[in-house]
DNA sequence: CATGAATGAGAGTTCATTCAT
DNA sequence: GATGAATGAACTCTCATTCAT
C-alpha cells in the first residue's frame, strides 16, 4: 500500500507544481494568453508531460478557477476577529477590492469572463461561491440586528452591495475608466468606495 | 442613378449582414475567439470577401461598438420631457436597463468585452461615451440644486451610480446570478433596482 | 474599317497606359512587389480591367521586358557620333552604368533575376538582345582595326568585357559590396570602372 | 549516452534534408517565391515540423548561406602550397570557377540571390565573407612586391578581378549565355577566363 | 514517467483571377 | 468596354494535442 500512497503523493505534487506555474503565468497574462508551452517551459518540463496530469487546458482552467475561489474565499472569511458587524461587512468591501487589484485575473474568471461555468450544483466551486454569498447576506443580516438597515430585505440589499462593489472593480478591470485621467482613476475608485461606506452608514 | 443607389444599398447590407454575424459570434465567444473564417463561415462567404467590407478584424468591432453607442445613447438622451431632475435621473437609470436587457449584446461590447478599445480622444464613439457620461454629471449636479446628495462630490456619485447601475447588469449578463433560482433573478434585479432608488432618495 | 481601326488604336492606347503605369511602380518596387491592384488603381481603373488587356501578370512582365531591352538598346546605339571606335566602345561602357543605375530593375531582369526568359530566336527581345551583343562584338573587331587588342579572339574579349561590366554593375546591384562603407561604394565603383577602361587600353 | 548520440544525429539529418530541399527551391525560385509549405511538401512533412529545426525562413536561409561559404571558404583558403603570389592568384581564379561549377545553387546563394541579408558584422557569415576578400586584396598586393600589377591601387584591382569573375560565372549561372551556342559556353568560359588572367599577367 | 517528434487545424491577411452585370 | 463582387489558394506562423519510444 505504502507504494500506492507516495505515487499518488508524487502525482499530487506534480500537479501542485503544474498549477503553481500556470497560476503564476495566468495572473500575468490571463487565460488565453498562456499557452501549455509556456507552462511546461516554466516546470522545465516538456509540454507532453502536462498531460499526464492534466486531461487538457480546460481542466487546467477549472482548477485555476477554483484556486481564485479558494483565495477569495480565504480573504473574504478571515474578518472574525471583528466584533461589530457593521465595521465587518465595511473590511469586507476592503478585501473584496484587495482581492481583486491584487488577483484581477482570478478576478476576471470568476466574477467577468464569458467561461464554462461548472453549474453542477454539488461541484466545489459552487459551494465555495455560495459559501462566500451566504456569508455576505449572513452579515447584512446581522448588521439589522445592530440597528442598521433599518426596513430593507436583506437579501436584496446584500446582491445591492455586491453589484456595486462589482460594479466598481469590473469597469476598472475592463478598462472603462477612460473617461477619467489615467491619474485619477483609482483615486476616484477609492473616493466612491469611501462614498458607498458611508451611504450605507446613513441607511 | 438608380443602379448606384441599389449598389450602396446592395453594401450596405452587406455590411449589416457581417456586422450582425460577428456581434452574435463576438458576444458568444469573446472578441479574441471569433476568427474572420468564423464570421465568413456563419454568412456562408469566403474569408477574403469579409475585407472587402471591413479593413480588419478590429474594424468590425469599431463597427458594432459604435452602433451600440448610438443606440444607448437615443435611450440616455430622450428624456426631456421630464422636469424634475431627480426624476429625470431615475428615468435614465430605469432606460440603462432597459437596454441592457434589450440589447444585452451590445451593452456587453460596450461595457464589459475586452476589446481592442480606440482611445482616440478624437473618435466618434469616444465622443458618444463621453456625451453620456457627462449628461450623468450634469444631471447628478442639476439634482443637487433641488436639495439631493446634499455635501456629496458629484462626479464621485456618478460614478458610484454607474458602478451599481453597470454591477447589477453585468452580473446578470454574464450569468453570475445562479446563486439564485432561475425565476428569482428578474426579481431580484428589480428589487434591488428599486431599493436603489429609494436609498438615492433618502442621501 | 475606320471604326475598327480607332478601336484598334484605343486599344494599343490603353495597354500603354497600363504599361506606363507598370513600368514605373516596377522601378520603384521590382517586379514581386507590384500587385495588378497596385497597376490598376494607379490608372484608376479596376484590376479586372487590366485583364481586358494582358492575360495575366507575366504578360505584363514580358511587355516590360520588352520596354527594358528597348531602353537598353537605346542607351547603347547612340554612339555613332563617335568617331574613334576605341572611344566608342569606352563610351557604350559608360553608358551601361548609367542604364544599370537609372534602371536598376530592369537591369536586374534583363541580366540577373530567374525569370522564365523567352528563348523563342524569333521573338523580339532575343533579337534585340543578340543586336546589342553583336554591336560589342562588332565594336571591339573596329578596335582591332585601329590598332587595339591586338592578338585577341574578338569574340573572346567582347565577353570578357561584359562579363566585367556585368560583374560590377549586378555586385552592386543586388548589394554585395557591403564590405565597403557605404559611402566608398560607389567610389569603388568608379575608380574600379576607371581603371577597367586603363587596362583595355594597354592590351 | 547511445540514444542521446542518435537522436542528435537524427535531428542533424532532419535539418539536412530540410536544408537541401529548400536549398533546391530557393535557387529555382528565389528567396520570396519559396514558401515553408512547399518546402514541407518536398520533404514530405508538415509545415509546422519545419518550426521544430528552424526559427523561421530567414534560419534556413541564413544555415544555408552559412554552409555555401564554409565550402567556398575551404576553395579559397587552400592555396598556401603555391609560393608564387601571382601563381597563386591565378590558381585563386581557378578554384573560384571550380567552386561556381560545382556548387552552382551555394554560389547563387552567396553572391547572386536577393535575400534578406544578414549584415551583422560580428555574425560568422560576414567574417567568413570578410576573409576570403581580405586574401584576394593580400594576394594583390603580394602580387605588387615581385613585380606586377605596378601603380595599381590593389584594393580597387582586387574588386575588379572579383566583378571580372562573378561576372563570367554569374552570367553563366544565370543563362544569360544564350547567345552563344549550346556547346560553345563551356568553351567560351574556359577561353575567357583564360584571356583573362594572360592580361593580368601583362599588366 | 517523461518526452521528442510530429501534426492538423487554425489564426489574420493578401492577391491574381473570374464572372455576371 | 468596364467593373464590383467574389473567391480559392496562398502566405507565415502558433498551438493544443497525440503517440511511439
Amino acid at each position: 500500500m505504502g507504494v500506492k500512497e507516495r505515487k499518488e503523493r508524487d502525482r499530487q505534487e506534480m500537479r501542485d507544481t503544474i498549477l503553481q506555474s500556470a497560476h503564476q503565468l495566468f495572473v500575468d497574462k490571463g487565460f488565453d494568453d498562456v499557452s501549455i508551452r509556456n507552462i511546461a517551459e516554466a516546470i522545465e518540463y516538456s509540454p507532453a508531460t502536462i498531460y499526464l496530469y492534466f486531461k487538457d487546458k480546460n481542466e487546467i482552467f477549472y482548477a485555476l478557477h477554483m484556486e481564485a475561489f479558494k483565495i477569495f474565499n480565504e480573504y473574504m472569511f478571515t474578518l472574525a476577529e471583528i466584533q461589530d458587524p457593521f465595521m465587518r461587512l465595511m473590511k469586507m468591501g476592503e478585501r473584496y477590492m484587495e482581492f481583486t487589484f491584487k488577483f484581477p485575473k482570478y478576478y476576471d474568471i470568476m466574477f467577468i469572463m464569458q467561461a464554462p461555468m461548472n453549474c453542477d450544483i454539488n461541484s466545489e466551486e459552487w459551494k465555495m461561491g455560495e459559501a462566500a454569498h451566504c456569508q455576505l447576506e449572513n452579515l447584512v443580516k446581522e448588521c439589522q440586528d445592530t440597528g442598521h438597515f433599518t426596513g430593507k430585505d436583506y437579501k436584496t440589499l446584500s446582491f445591492l452591495i455586491w453589484s456595486t462593489m462589482h460594479g466598481m472593480c469590473s469597469l476598472a478591470l475592463r478598462d472603462r475608466m477612460k473617461i477619467y485621467v489615467e491619474e485619477e482613476r483609482s483615486k476616484m475608485l477609492e473616493k466612491s468606495f469611501t462614498m458607498f461606506k458611508q451611504i450605507l452608514e446613513t441607511i
